[in-house]
RNA sequence: GCCCCCAUCGUCUAGCGGCCCAGGACGUCGCCCUUUCAAGGCGGUAGCACGGGUUCGAAUCCCGUUGGGGGCACCA
């Protein structure tokens, strides 16, 4: 082992001891069993949606128990970090509202972003070389590679351990050598060992569980070759999250096979540990197999797509609460929304995101929005996402509460055509003239293919005494008197039986008006269509196809 | 190769030894309503992965098999 001063050669000089920063950050004034917790987004430029599932559930918790919620960044990977992608990563998940309580503004337990905790990290690092701990390791990169190798071929589970921990037990002369030649290192935790035996601990998802004892010797502290010195994830984790007086680690758990490491490091660092909850992975159905929701092949594994398409939030919210807790799916969004989160709830096996589902859900939740409320979310979201409709849209706005309010207002069971609010635009885009084309050739295939003429004098018709009536039979009869006066058979079925006697039903005839009035085939009740657009407009939309006859 | 986790309808799940020849929701299918669409009403479809135990009795407990997921990085 090196003497202390040639460890302390290797750290700044006026780097504070770890007591000074136990001192700087102390425990926390919180009421028993308030809840601690925080969320570790790596700020690679993509915010997935499994950080909005975990820091839902971060949040939640510290609401809960009187506690505190933040959010670290860990950019300890220089090589994954990206320029701007904290912000991005803030407003995504604003979006949703799950925000950090404490941050670098308001908070004493910063900073917030590992990459400034350089020294806190050095600190701890030189204190284990100091007494043993830890271990400076000069291994390459191809002795490394070589040792799995021979560890895969002789069955043996691979890692730095036993005879292949060329640095573990290297004599101080070696070291002093390899230093001298100013070979890089990295700094290692010196595990207990082979006889470490098994290790039991409680998941508060899953209840007891129990793994062999970690006998690899990882990486604490990364190559002396970087500018800066960071710390691997597994030493940040544990420095940081007793520092910050982290209570509960909520993670993936992708991270359940490091729990014996890092329960080893908080012990050898004198820490209480964290208590742990390791959440199943947010699935994605892929052919006939199930896999983790994928960045690079899932649009929908990034928040951003939920964002640009328009989903609201507390829709997105009540989806992801009944994936954690089933429980909460079964009750009406609200009260789901108000209701704790419990972990001993959770799922252990990792939900599928269905899209479908969360448009049924979502859905409903616009169902329940007056139009005004609808008009300004839809409003909203056009202004970063298509400004066209935004304008369209402001520039009529009592329209477009009169197209919203159409099956919505006063009915016991609100249309749902909207799941989002991108739907908007195919739905009710038609309502507004800026985004509404006329329809004027009578030969146009959306009108069914009637002879020209016939559309002509259908419309002729109809609009010759045009009223704008509000009663839903007595405006339909207006229909049905052009349709008559075409020949037209009244019904559908009367239509069908002898189909070389009439141009078409009355169910082509009303076909045509629809086109005319909203260049769509689908739209709600053409009498309300028409009482929101107007008598003028109406007589103009439906005239447009007699123009230049 | 080694280690860990998981396993009820297509999906999310209820079920924690008898109330279950398994309940709900979404989807799907059919019918009704109907001038199109959406909605709505009614009805149907579909599941305890497999094999051994334990027990009077198992979806529920145990063991194994199979299948799926994850880890074994100077990525988090």
């Amino acid at each position: 082992m090196l003497d202390r001063d040639e460890i302390d050669a290797l750290f700044p000089s006026d780097l504070p001891e770890p007591a000074s920063w136990e001192g700087q950050y102390p425990p926390r004034d919180l009421p028993a069993g308030a809840m601690v917790t925080r969320l570790g987004p790596s700020p690679t430029g993509f915010a997935h949606l499994g950080g909005v599932y975990v820091a839902m559930l971060d949040k939640d918790l510290a609401r809960q128990t009187g506690g505190v919620y933040f959010v670290r960044v860990e950019d300890t990977d220089t090589a994954r970090t990206v320029e701007g992608a904290t912000a991005q990563f803030d407003a995504a998940f604003s979006y949703f509202g799950v925000t950090a309580d404490e941050t670098e503004q308001n908070g004493a337990y910063g900073p917030y972003t590992q990459s400034a905790r350089e020294r806190i990290y050095l600190s701890y690092a030189r204190e284990f070389l100091r007494d043993g701990r830890a271990y400076l390791c000069f291994a390459t990169k191809e002795e490394l590679a070589a040792a799995a190798d021979e560890q895969r071929a002789a069955k043996v589970p691979t890692g730095y351990h036993g005879r292949w921990a060329l640095w573990r037990d290297a004599p101080a002369e070696r070291v002093r050598a390899a230093l001298a030649a100013g070979r890089p290192y990295v700094v290692r935790f010196r595990s207990p060992g082979e006889e470490a035996g098994r290790v039991t601990f409680t998941d508060l998802v899953r209840g007891e569980l129990s793994a062999d004892a970690n006998r690899n010797d990882v990486v604490i502290l990364k190559s002396s070759d970087n500018p800066t010195r960071l710390p691997t994830y597994h030493f940040a984790h544990v420095v940081d999250d007793h520092l910050m007086r982290v209570t509960h680690v909520i993670r993936g758990d992708e991270w359940l096979s490091s729990v014996p490491v890092h329960l080893q490091l908080f012990a050898a660092a004198g820490f209480e540990p964290v208590a742990y909850a390791h959440i199943a992975p947010l699935l994605k159905q892929d052919g006939s197999a199930k896999r983790k929701l994928s960045k690079r092949k899932d649009p929908e594994a990034s928040v951003e797509f939920f964002i640009a398409a328009g989903y609201p939030a507390p829709a997105m919210l009540y989806y992801l609460r009944g994936l954690i807790n089933g429980r909460l799916a079964e009750l009406p969004l609200e009260q789901a929304l108000r209701e704790p989160l419990r972990l001993s709830e959770a799922g252990v096996s990792g939900a599928l995101v269905d899209l479908v589902k969360l448009e049924d859900i979502s859905a409903d939740h616009i169902a329940t929005m007056a139009s005004p409320a609808v008009l300004d979310e839809v409003l909203a979201w056009a202004d970063t996402h298509d400004t066209e409709l935004a304008a369209a849209a402001r520039a009529e706005p009592e329209l477009a509460v009169r197209a919203l309010d159409i099956e919505r207002a006063g009915v016991d069971n609100p249309r749902k055509d909207l799941r989002k609010w991108s739907d908007f635009r195919p739905v009710y885009g038609y309502f507004f003239t800026a985004l509404f084309e006329a329809v004027t050739d009578p030969a146009d295939g959306r009108l069914g293919g009637l002879a020209p003429e016939v559309t002509r004098a259908l419309c002729a018709d109809f609009l010759a005494g045009y009223q704008d009536l509000t009663d839903g039979d007595a405006w339909f009869g207006q229909i049905r008197a052009a349709a008559a006066a075409n020949g037209f058979a009244s019904s559908p079925k009367e239509y069908k039986a002898n189909k070389d006697a009439y141009p078409g039903s009355i169910r082509e005839a009303s076909q045509v008006i629809r086109v005319l009035l909203t260049g769509s085939t689908r739209s709600p009740g053409l009498h309300l269509v028409a009482n929101a657009l107007g008598e003028a407009e109406t007589r103009r939309r439906v005239g447009a196809v007699l123009d230049g006859a």
